[in-house]
RNA sequence: GCCGACAUAGCUCAGUUGGCUAGAGCAGCUGAUUUGUAAUCAGCAGGCCCGGGGUUCAAAUCCUCGUGUCGGCACCA
């Protein structure tokens, strides 16, 4: 095994700065463990430098650091690079692999750097960013690179990489600086991994929602009726109605009233919650009769409206209001993707109207609710707090209690949580529910958030024990965040094949022959009187197509019908996965799909 | 919004350096076949080649402006 580098007080430590430090410590060896990719993707993003360079050599080079999904560097160049250019630097950099440079460093003063790079101004920015005064350099034949390391002892190391994706990329990340060029690549310690990842990415391929919503006609998209709009075809509406009913009976046995608000509300409200002047680049406006309207972005105004009719006594609360609200932002049009990022959406949105004293238990009771539609699922996932961020309504105290109100409620029941500074609400703090997929993907879907300053800014109030006013806090919360992006995320998580409880259609019913059809009828009325779906497959083709066609459907259950199960009253049924077939009385049939599908309640 | 790529039948894709009537498979329709667990056979029909403008004797093909999609960046359920 080659010894690549060692490990110091948690630290990677190259053996070139090793050596020169006269460092001893665990030894790390060349192999996919963590630290070991660290380096080599680092040192395999060095590689790819050199090949651009030899390619194009007015390439300047911005920073090429190890990122989770492998490596990245970011440089410019005169050339125009394309993504069919990707093979011929890979080439490229295999023929300098095989010259097994060594790959050499030395130090000089951030002054030297800065002479010695001064023809590319990517490198003087990102000097400038470094605060040391000496700064280390790594050379490998001829190419020198700007970089604290660590780094393999030899270029000649690296055999197994691939380059993934070329795309733009701002400098520093932000959008009022220049573009670069960025090209991602992974590399792997032995072909057999290197190998298993390019699988695991055309299966994520496979389960693509955009392919599979295509081929098992769930949604659908028009350019003539606007990008991020989607279309919800007859087989995604029924897979969505049966997520509406099992969330329509959770939300009424935890003590939730459906409402609903309207589309549009007048702009001056808008104003009054901030959203105007916080949240209006992403709206969408109208006049009615000289009157401005804004299209709501979020449904929480409608909610208040509601709270408002009546008074409340400090006895009613909490009060929780939900509604599948549809909502309407404007996106970037680089953003929308899929059902994932789109322009129109429903929340499963809720507001719960309660005492300051009561926040902590009713965080609890939807995170509790969270755990129990996330584990239907078999979602793992994690909760992270986000904290005020730059565009915010309400005094820092204010947004100091809520968010602190938010850690107070997850520690005091244990829960772990991470923080995401600045990421809030413009009008409070929040817990987002990051779902982890089938394939390892992590997903932001559901968020629970902590609002002070709505019930401020509409002076909501109600009637407390000494018949004094006290204004409620509000705490807004979507569960799956919203129906087109969780059931992209289903989708995909499944890989199309939806669990019986949820899928667009619960059984085919194929009939071995056309005498069949009658009773293949009578089944799937007696299907319907138990909610479960089905569709026969009594087109005039051979039965093998039928079963074939039905399979391709991704439906969870086949049942074939001749007569023999017409005289038996019974029914073949066929597991599509495993293509096992068992014999069923009709009776006991119903009563499995009844089971499958009610066995389920959020 | 930014960088780059792409757009041909309902779907998946061919279509040569600009040149004859733009092709295939699947799906659809018609007919024959009536089938016992992953593709029966034959025939027919499907296209303003994303939209507008231009270059050219000639444009699916080249240029240009839109629209949409894809890979990222930035932004977010």
């Amino acid at each position: 095994m080659n010894e690549i580098a060692i490990k110091r007080d948690g630290q990677i430590i190259d053996l070139q700065t090793a050596k020169e430090l006269g460092f001893e410590g665990e030894q790390i060896h060349l192999d996919n463990s963590e630290d070991s990719l660290e380096v080599l993707r680092h040192s395999t993003a060095h590689l790819m430098a050199q090949a651009i360079k030899s390619l194009y050599p007015d390439t300047e080079f911005y920073v090429g650091p190890v990122v989770k999904e492998g490596f990245y560097y970011d440089f410019k160049t005169s050339a125009e690079i394309g993504e069919g250019d990707l093979k011929k630097i890979e080439k490229q950099m295999l023929s300098f692999a095989k010259k097994k440079y060594p790959i050499e460093k030395y130090t000089i003063t951030m002054d030297e750097a800065k002479e010695k790079f001064k023809d590319d101004h990517l490198k003087l920015e990102v000097m400038k960013r470094i605060p040391d005064e000496n700064v280390s350099i790594y050379k490998q034949g001829d190419f020198e690179d700007l970089c604290r390391g660590p780094h393999l002892p030899n270029i000649g190391l690296i055999r197994y990489f691939k380059l993934t994706k070329i795309a733009g990329a701002y400098l520093g990340g932000d959008s009022k600086n220049e573009m670069l060029t960025r090209i991602y690549g992974i590399a792997f310690a032995d072909k057999e991994s290197l190998k298993a990842h390019m699988e695991m990415l055309a299966e994520a391929a496979k389960r693509d929602h955009r392919k599979l919503g295509n081929e098992m006609k769930l949604f659908t998209f028009r350019e003539e009726v606007g990008a991020g709009f989607p279309i919800w075809l007859p087989a995604g509406g029924r897979l969505r109605a049966r997520l509406e009913s099992l969330l329509f009976k959770a939300h009424r046995k935890r003590g939730y009233e459906p409402v609903r608000g309207p589309e549009m509300l007048r702009s001056d409200l808008w104003m009054t919650s901030g959203h105007y002047q916080n949240y209006g680049e992403n709206m969408y406006f109208t006049k009615i009769d000289e009157l401005e309207f804004g299209v709501k972005p979020m449904n929480c105004v409608g909610h208040i409206k509601v709270y408002e009719d009546e008074l409340h006594s400090y006895r009613d609360l909490p009060i929780k209001y939900f509604e599948y609200g549809v909502v309407h932002r404007h996106e970037m049009t680089g953003a929308l993707h899929g059902l994932f990022r789109v322009r129109e959406f429903t929340q499963d949105d809720a507001h719960i109207f309660c005492t300051a004293g009561q926040i902590e238990e009713q965080i609890i009771e939807v995170v509790d609710f969270v755990d129990k539609i996330m584990s239907t699922f078999e979602f793992d996932y994690k909760m992270m707090i986000s904290t005020r961020p730059d565009k915010a309504v309400g005094s820092d105290e204010v947004w100091e209690v809520s968010t602190q109100a938010l850690k107070n409620a997850m520690d005091k029941n244990s829960l772990a949580y991470e923080i995401d500074e600045g990421g809030g609400a413009f009008y409070g703090p929040k817990i987002d529910i990051k779902i982890t997929d089938a394939i390892g993907r992590e997903w932001q879907c559901g968020t629970i958030q902590l609002d002070f300053n709505l019930p401020e800014r509409f002076k909501l109030e109600y009637n407390g024990e000494e018949n004094d006013k006290i204004q409620p806090v509000m705490i807004h919360r979507a569960i799956l965040g919203s129906f087109e992006r969780f059931i992209g995320i289903l989708t995909e998580h499944y890989a199309g094949e939806f669990p019986m409880f949820i899928a667009p259609t619960q059984v085919a019913i194929v009939p071995v022959a056309s005498s069949h059809k009658e009773y293949a009828k009578v089944l799937s009325d007696k299907l319907i009187d138990i909610n479960a779906d089905s569709e026969i497959y009594a087109k005039n083709d051979s039965l093998n197509k039928r079963i074939r066609t039905a399979e391709k459907t991704r439906v969870p259950m086949i049942v074939v019908i001749g007569d023999e199960e017409i005289q038996n009253k019974t029914v073949a049924v066929r597991d599509r996965r495993t293509r096992e077939q068992y014999n069923l009385s009709e009776d006991d049939f119903l009563k499995l799909i009844q089971t499958k599908i009610n066995e389920v309640n959020f």
